[in-house]
DNA sequence: TAAGTTCGTCGCACAATATA
DNA sequence: TATATTGTGCGACGAACTTA
């Protein structure tokens, strides 16, 4: 009965416009987070506008679609989706369950809200200035390369993000990776059309592949000098 | 409140895949 | 192998937001 009312609900959505993620906002998951969320200091908008009528701040106010944007870029290593379709991210069932998953701890999507307020923050005062499109343009991708260099991994799960120690993700480190991404943005051409690219998103990846492999080289490195270090005594 | 700017969505074109 | 179907990338445009 729930499951044919729900159904009616979405069809009768094709013909007026409600978001699409304000129909999923029931879901038991969406609870959790808006449980934990307020335990950190963040309102889920799970309810739309009802921290906003509340008088909450709107930097602590995360939608479901900006949050879904936000689990795509860095949990799914799609951030080229996150620019491109950012509505249309939970519109189907089967892309909707990788981004808000039971099997995750909600742990992952503070964690993930807190790089990505980290690293809007730095877009907006890096030097030389950035204008808003470039910004929205590479928000995303800069998230991600940020978690996968934290995790010094080209590939893992949505549930390692708990791992990555915040308190590492400096300033200084962001805005390195922001000329790093830049870089390969402009070398792509610096368009909207680049950063909804699969392209763009190879390329980071090439460039984190070496960044990897000469943290690995490093390591190796260190631990044969610390060997040799103790043989000598 | 009007003008300018930005963002998100729609729909087209093309590519990839399935089916007869 | 031709045709149909589905998926993806992209540009254009309108809605929403910002600023003066």
């Amino acid at each position: 009965m729930k499951k044919s009312r729900l159904k009616i609900i979405k069809a009768t959505n094709s013909q007026t416009s409600v978001p699409i993620a304000s129909l999923r906002a029931t879901d038991e998951i969406h609870l959790n987070i808006e449980d934990y969320f307020l335990s950190q200091g963040l309102y889920y908008d799970r309810r739309k506008n009802y921290y906003k009528n509340l008088g909450k701040s709107a930097d602590q106010i995360i939608s479901i679609p900006y949050l879904s944007q936000i689990i795509t870029a860095i949990a799914l290593r799609e951030p080229n989706n996150s620019r491109a379709r950012p509505s249309t991210l939970i519109k189907n069932d089967e892309e909707y369950m990788k981004i808000f998953s039971k099997e995750y701890d909600v742990d992952i999507y503070t964690r993930g809200v807190q790089i990505q307020k980290l690293v809007e923050t730095s877009l907006k005062t890096f030097s030389p200035e950035l204008s808003t499109s470039q910004i929205g343009d590479l928000k995303f991708h800069v998230a991600m390369f940020l978690v996968a260099d934290a995790l010094k991994k080209l590939t893992y799960g949505p549930n390692e993000i708990k791992n990555i120690d915040i308190s590492l993700i400096t300033p200084e480190k962001i805005t390195q990776t922001i000329t790093t991404v830049k870089e390969i943005y402009d070398s792509l051409g610096s368009t909207n059309k680049v950063a909804k690219s699969q392209d763009f998103v190879t390329a980071i990846f090439g460039k984190l592949g070496e960044i990897i492999a000469e943290h690995r080289e490093f390591l190796k490195k260190q631990s044969l000098a610390s060997k040799k270090d103790s043989e000598s005594k």
